[in-house]
DNA sequence: TCATGAATGTAGCAGTTGCTACATTATCGG
DNA sequence: CCGATAATGTAGCAACTGCTACATTCATGA
């Protein structure tokens, strides 16, 4: 497990960093090649075919993407959907999550040209993000809680992404709003 | 002012079927000058170099976008966000407004990555929606309600886009019981 | 009629794309 | 030490990219 492993995994990182700085739809074999110290023949080779490449680079983005949510916003309960969403908010805006902001909006972007690879990915996030902010939810909040919050914060990203953050602060704003009196109205 | 301007006409009006087919971020010029019955060369000849082409498709486009609009979701007032919101929904949902989704999150995607031209039409498009949004909403609603109920618009097509339609309808549904006993509740 | 400009066709250039054929080196078990 | 397999380098192919040079046709006004 150790050797080959180890160089895909380091090729990963390497090209990992250059795509979170360039893009990875546009992204072809000989730049990444360049960014990670190897050929484009080495890529096929370790990868099989481009699809191979960004298919790894796809989950590896992934992975280092919940992990940094993890680092950003620590696992506690918040007291309101309105708290939770903007310390995301925040922590998405962050420079440091700009390469990933970008990433994610080319994933959506590639899923809604029926791109099945980028579709899969980008559904998985969603649901291991649903889980990661009903966690971070108070107590009694229900999943339903949890899906509104997360479809709203992705309409934060689209406004951020055309430089309209003035019109996502006022849905961050609404949330607070609405969630202000808890969470939990019992339904209906 | 006819002769030329009908021709550029067109030729958009060709290229604008393509793109919503095969999408506008990896359009290159000769399958769209085939698809406008014509060759690359008229193309640059007509509009400069690609990057006129396409700036010249981002506006038609974004013209028929909101004519589109206009077309699905008559302009009447709602009784609350959550009609509103729940009648948009349904129109991009609808197999033809499929293209104009997936232009649209290229539009956004690209203006993450930095694409001023795409940025501007992303912007503008917004602006106008914001409007649009307004003029459908109860006499007494407040801007911000425009705002935050588009928001929450934008994530509805980024969470269809991955596949997660579910998700999105838990933000609607939250908007309409949210919304449900009237729009204006006077502020905070 | 004819000259002048607009409009269009033909060929091609230089660069990039994904990928492959072939040869070479490195590594490691026997 | 040696033979097999893994790993890497070199060269290149065919397709595509945006764009250009050059030649030609077409229309129109003097």
């Amino acid at each position: 497990m150790s050797g080959i492993n180890r160089k895909r995994e380091n090729l990963l990182t390497s090209m990992a960093a250059h795509v979170l700085e360039h893009g990875l739809t546009t992204a072809s074999l000989r730049p990444l090649a360049k960014a990670a110290g190897t050929s484009d023949r080495m890529l096929i080779y370790h990868f099989g075919d481009k699809e191979g490449v960004i298919a790894a680079l796809l989950s590896y983005l992934a992975e280092g993407f919940t992990a940094g949510l993890d680092a950003m916003v620590p696992p506690q309960r918040f007291t309101s959907q309105g708290a939770l969403l903007t310390a995301i908010v925040a922590a998405m805006r962050a420079p440091m999550a700009a390469g990933y902001a970008r990433v994610w909006l080319e994933i959506v972007a590639a899923s809604a040209r029926g791109e099945v690879a980028y579709a899969r990915t980008g559904g998985a996030i969603i649901d291991g993000f649903v889980d990661w902010v009903q966690a971070r939810l108070p107590e009694g909040a229900q999943p339903r809680d949890a899906r509104a919050l997360l479809t709203v914060l992705e309409g934060v990203m689209v406004m951020d992404a055309v430089g309209h953050g003035d019109v996502a602060d006022a849905a961050v704003a609404w949330v607070c709003r609405t969630s202000a009196d808890g969470s939990g109205d019992g339904g209906k």
